[in-house]
DNA sequence: GACCCGATGTCGTTTTTCCGCCAGCCAACG
DNA sequence: CGTTGGCTGGCGGAAAAACGACATCGGGTC
């Protein structure tokens, strides 16, 4: 168990390694984030090539992430979480498609709660999942980065796909 | 974590050590036994010592053990397994007394069951303690080899302590 | 009295149960 | 449209119940 700090668009995120793969990606005042004390010391670890296209991604460079991750947590959470690493860049699902998705049609509100709890920000895109309206009802990190992840996403994808 | 096996007048028994200190030593059909899975592999560790004192306690030249042991366990199992230490060779005890000796008059019964669990069989003498009448009561080993092993102890002080 | 039996009190631990929480959804109503 | 209420499912902690390697007391027997 080791962490390190870098800097991005939405504020210093702390990267945590767990058994050599990236196991935490937490941002500043952020919900349900462990105590400090569990991410270990600072310390060496993968986290090179974590950064690396960590700053490809904020460059408009990367769409799918390529790293080795270590998710703890219960099946089920896991399961959902396996489910977002799924979810293309720059679109969007809804809490209950995802839910139907699992063959759970209405643990729409058991996936949220999994949602909150997904360690790794960013790299596994829980922010792609909105209402059913299409509101963006909650997000571990504030609305307002959420809003800024999805309008990115949107935009580095303008040239390819206007709508 | 590993363990082996060595015989016994008492049957086969199984030595298990942690951190380098032996930690754990089950006698077959032994109740509270753990999975097998837990003993780690079958390897190296501090048996030879062991094995040497277990053969001279049984030869009925030790009465007592000189042996670093790694415990594991509730603080108030602990402090049990503490007091039985202290409990001489040949001698019995009774579950209350032993609680009244903590400072628990009435905790006889949770002495009982913190007893049952005890890992170290025979090195941590917890076959030294008998129900209030003097009846054996019980025996994660079974009271055929409680019987034994008092049997036994009170025979090897024969010439000590006639009575 | 001596003895056996059952009921009761006790205590730390383990197991089970229960309840509240929530990043949702849908329908009904103004 | 907004608001409301009722339903949902998994999780986590709290609370309750169950469980013995006991001890003691009170009645029945003989």
């Amino acid at each position: 168990m080791t962490h390190t700090v870098v800097d991005s668009p939405v504020g210093p995120l702390t990267l945590v390694a767990h058994r050599g793969a990236l196991s935490g990606v937490y941002m500043t005042d952020q919900r349900h984030r462990p105590a400090q004390d569990t991410f270990g010391p600072e310390g060496p670890g993968p986290f090179g090539e974590v950064t690396e296209q960590l700053a490809e991604y904020f460059a408009g460079e990367r769409k799918v992430f390529d790293l080795e991750l270590d998710l703890i947590g219960t099946p089920f959470q896991r399961t959902v979480w396996q489910a977002l690493r799924e979810i293309p860049y720059g679109e969007t699902v809804s809490y209950g498609e995802l839910a139907a998705a699992l063959g759970r049609p209405s643990a729409a509100r058991a996936v949220g709660l999994a949602n909150g709890k997904n360690p790794v920000g960013i790299v596994v895109p829980c922010h792609r999942v909105v209402g059913s309206t299409g509101d963006l009802t909650g997000y571990g990190g504030g609305l307002a980065r959420k809003r800024q992840l999805l309008d990115f996403e949107r935009g580095a994808h303008a040239d390819q796909l206007p709508l």
